[in-house]
DNA sequence: TAGATTGTTAATCGATTAACAATC
DNA sequence: TAGATTGTTAATCGATTAACAATC
């Protein structure tokens, strides 16, 4: 699918942002899209559009512009979001209950099909569907993808280890650490505090 | 403090991270550490670090370094963490409560110190030191610079413009909406389902 | 002093954007 | 066809990095 060309980060992160804003006119019925009126709620240039779908084939009509639905199709297949993708949580704290609930998960074809801790407490409380296992039984032929960590500081590199142990191949990280994972891991870090100290910079000068 | 040429969003992001470490190496009794050393440890080049903290003045001595005390007191008055800073919460769900109770924030000096809801069952509850509140009883003279916003999807635009009318100053938004607000205000956000996306595509393709 | 490391300049690299031929 | 809009190239812009004089 994916041409030669190295294609950056900077590009893929909007992808999920354009999915976003198809997936919106579709539901007000729109049909036909310009990479300008698209590139302007995404708040980017409408080159920059065309050149960020350039990487993945063609997707449009000159003259017309982008049939919204074959759109949504293209990119959802790009980002691998037409199949169901399992994820397991390990922390079923506050963050890790808040993330397990969260809607938007669910609607791009992401589901959380085991959480792990290892307080007493807490293993095997039920919680929707599933019940909250004994992370020290985290299996190694796991056979999910992706793991979740809403574990806290102290504990994060041990869960990783963990986690990659079990074969994992992404982490998405809340836990405020860097996590020293072999390369072909792949680690996403939401780093809530860093978010914010950001924010109060930009608060705090003029 | 600052001088007059433009400072990109991108050094300013890896500012804390600098933080962090340094404060990481104290902890360890470190005392003094080279541009080289540090940069090692924030995955950037030794130069980078150098250039960013160009950007605010002179930090280390030629030939010996930098004092890890007295950089870590630099950052922290660049990023303005020096005095504590309060926020105001909006959404009481799990994921408001994870950040309420969120320890990264304490560390860094901030403090939720208001947190309001739209729920019957929530208003009036305690939770720490702090009753949550109607909503609707937002006041205008709130007096707190920075809001995060942790409600679904649909209430997200209606919160940030109470917000905007409480004279907030800056948002840290979790709730997946891009908002609209006037240009003083400064918006982060932070796309949970949009990470895990970005981390699927990575997975999947090799 | 000699060795080390800074702060800053200039070169490089990569990402964004304008422009336009191709095409519906 | 004429008007509109694509996909792509080439120019521009901005961020990263190597190199080095200054200096401890």
């Amino acid at each position: 699918m994916r041409k030669k060309e190295k294609i950056s980060e900077k590009t893929i992160t909007r992808f999920p942002l354009y999915l976003q804003i198809l997936k919106d006119l579709q539901q007000k019925g729109t049909q036909t899209i310009s990479s300008q009126l698209i590139a302007h709620q995404a708040l980017v240039k409408a080159s920059q559009f065309r050149k960020d779908l350039s990487y993945f084939g063609e997707f449009g009509k000159p003259g017309s512009g982008y049939s919204v639905e074959h759109l949504i199709e293209r990119i959802v297949n790009i980002l691998s979001l037409s199949c169901r993708h399992q994820a397991v949580l390990v922390g079923a704290g506050n963050l890790g209950m808040a993330l397990y609930n969260f809607p938007g998960f669910k609607e791009w074809n992401f589901e959380i099909t085991r959480i792990f801790d290892n307080a007493p407490a807490k293993i095997g409380k039920k919680t929707g569907k599933i019940t909250i296992e004994n992370i020290d039984k985290l299996p190694l032929d796991l056979k999910i993808p992706l793991g979740i960590i809403a574990v806290p500081a102290l504990a994060a590199q041990t869960i990783a280890d963990l986690l990659v142990q079990s074969k994992i191949k992404g982490i998405l990280n809340f836990s405020g650490v860097k996590l020293s994972t072999p390369p072909a891991i792949m680690v996403r870090n939401v780093d809530l505090t860093y978010e914010l100290a950001i924010l109060n910079y930009y608060c705090c000068i003029d």
